[in-house]
RNA sequence: CGGGGUGUAGCGCAGUUUGGUAGCGCGUCUGCUUUGGGAGCAGAAGGUCCGCGGUUCAAGUCCGCGCACCCCGACCA
């Protein structure tokens, strides 16, 4: 269909301007002879330093700060550790939930609702999960001027509740599997928080089951986790490690977690899905019991399993770049934006020929905008746009029509190449899936390039301060060389791999890289989020 | 929760050392000229100087106490 990508780089570099001048800048040195004379180039410079984004090889964290706050995803809320996702960042979560919700109804889920308040005295049932959760729970305590006779916690997650309604609507094996998924804010009191992806309130989505037989909760503990690596792979183009999450990390409860670990820019690690396999942790403790085919009471096998907000981080922190954000056209909001070019001549035919465009593509089901606004000059729109992580941009102008074709921009590669006008359509579906691709394709390839593994806690040590990323290395099953890697290294377990990468499975480690006796695990070593 | 930093117009920052009429750039508004990679000129609007308390004739500036954000550590989806 005539499409040829020429990249058109070189006036890019001029526009953005030396890289140097576009960080910090931080007036100190800038803004001292910023007196009236200051114009020209010291005007030119500071004005592109204000809109710039801090390039992730200077300070990633920066980074991505700056690109949440550009990209309008979202803002500080008044309350310390909370945020306000604005309509931006929430699009991206919704796209997040049309997406697994999708899945989970596939897989025979519905969804339900449960409070956010729960009784002190439920999350005290299950031992071990009130240890967890304790130093993290904030606590209604009083209400109308009264104080209550039995404090409220604000969830951090909804075992504890749904295992008591399940206790009473659980009776016989006819009544099982129950397959509840709810959609719910939390909150965890966290010391220290970094916006989506970790806050004190988040959004978020936790699946609640139970079944008759440890084998089929079990199952299910595993096709869920099968859902999260299918959905963050392919909607999100963000490649994962699956895997067994370690005693000591895994959920307070729970008798084994899995989780799906994805790898951000600067090599730290993100849980972007777990799955609990909770055993009869909570239907002992809640008492879930339900009458057999043979006539035995027998206590239920539960599961649970969770994504979140934190989802949207890793989107940021997978595909973003100096420009800003990037999006996998799956899940962007705006998949395609039309630029019209409206110079002097030929308006008329140009926004003629751009609001066909748009009636033409949302017609084949893409989501485009259309951004015909006077007062912002095309230049500044492409850069907006980049910022905001649109995968594709069609510019239409005079030329583009005089030789019946458009402009179309890549945000992944920035390239700049043409569609015949005839041919828009299938064009831009064909490139939108080559987006989608690619991400996932550059992903994988980042994600192979900062995986490595190691022998003994020295080479882990090594490995981290030279490359970062993963580093799969053998284990003994002791916390206490658990315990030693992340005190010495401050990388922590990611998971226990379920399947391992091609370039490493060549020799299991066949001891543990703390105290070399014999191994009897593989694990991923990460710091992490 | 400990150590460090920051908080002044929508955004980015000077001004705080040595207390004395609130500044700059970008953005915004108006007008004209422009429009293929963040346009130019002219004019204008815009401030509880994070909050509370104190010292002083006078506080953005000095003192005390809070709060928020950022960075670094101990805890975590």
């Amino acid at each position: 269909m005539g499409l040829q990508m020429d990249g058109t780089q070189d006036n890019r570099q001029a526009a953005t301007g030396p890289r140097e001048a576009t960080k910090v800048v931080t007036g100190k040195e800038a803004g001292a002879d910023k007196g009236k004379s200051g114009k020209g180039k010291e005007g030119k410079e500071s004005k592109e330093a204000v809109q710039a984004i801090t390039p992730q090889a200077v300070d990633f964290s920066r980074w991505y700060l700056d690109v949440i706050q550009k990209a309008d995803l979202m803002d500080y809320a008044p309350v310390r550790g909370c945020i306000v996702f604005k309509p931006e960042g929430y699009a991206l979560w919704e796209a997040c939930q049309a997406g697994l919700d999708r899945r989970f109804k596939e897989t025979g889920h519905r969804n339900a609702y449960f409070p956010t308040l729960i009784p002190a005295s439920f999350l005290e049932k299950e031992k071990e999960h009130v240890e967890g959760f304790n130093p993290e729970l904030p606590w209604v305590t009083e209400a109308g001027g009264e104080k209550l006779e039995e404090p409220l916690a604000l969830r951090p997650t909804s075992e504890t509740i749904i295992g008591s309604m399940y206790a009473q609507w659980i009776h016989s094996y006819r009544d099982l599997p129950v397959l509840i998924n709810q959609w719910a804010n939390v909150f965890r009191w966290e010391k220290r928080t970094l916006p989506f992806l970790r806050t004190t309130e988040f959004l978020w989505q936790e699946g609640h089951t139970a079944h008759a037989t440890e084998e089929e909760a079990r199952a299910e503990t595993m096709r869920m986790l099968g859902v999260y690596t299918d959905f963050v792979q392919n909607d999100l183009a963000i490649p994962v490690f699956r895997g067994q999450k370690t005693p000591s990390e895994k959920f307070a409860g729970a008798v084994e977690t899995y989780s799906i670990e994805a790898m951000m820019k600067d090599g730290k690690a993100v849980q972007a899905g777990t799955s609990h396999y909770l055993g009869t942790n909570f239907a002992e403790s809640f008492g879930i019991r339900f009458l057999d085919q043979d006539n035995q009471l027998r206590p239920v096998h539960t599961t649970s399993w969770g994504a979140s907000t934190r989802l949207l981080g890793c989107i940021v922190m997978v595909h973003g770049d100096d420009r800003g954000l990037v999006l996998p056209p799956k899940i962007a909001p705006t998949q395609v934006v039309i630029i019209p070019i409206l110079g002097a001549q030929e308006r008329e035919a140009v926004l003629n020929a751009a609001h066909q465009l748009y009636d033409q593509l949302r017609a084949a089901g893409v989501r485009v905008k259309l951004d015909d606004r006077e007062g912002f000059r095309p230049g500044w729109k492409f850069n907006e746009y980049e910022m905001r992580g649109v995968p594709l941009r069609i510019e239409v102008g005079p030329r583009d029509l005089a030789a019946g074709v458009v402009t179309v921009g890549r945000r992944d590669t920035l390239e700049k190449g043409q569609l015949a006008l005839n041919a828009v359509t299938t064009g831009v579906k064909a490139m939108l899936e080559e987006v989608q691709a690619n991400l996932f394709r550059k992903a994988q390839q980042f994600q192979a390039e900062h995986t490595s593994d190691a022998e003994t806690l020295a080479d882990l040590e090594q490995l981290l301060e030279t490359k970062g990323g993963f580093v799969l290395a053998g284990w003994c099953g002791e916390a206490a060389c658990e315990a030693k890697v992340k005190e010495q290294t401050k990388a922590t377990s990611r998971n226990m791999p379920l399947e391992i990468p091609g370039h490493l499975s060549v020799h299991p480690h066949a001891h543990c890289l703390v105290c070399g006796r014999p191994a009897i695990h593989q694990v991923w070593f990460a710091r992490a989020y």
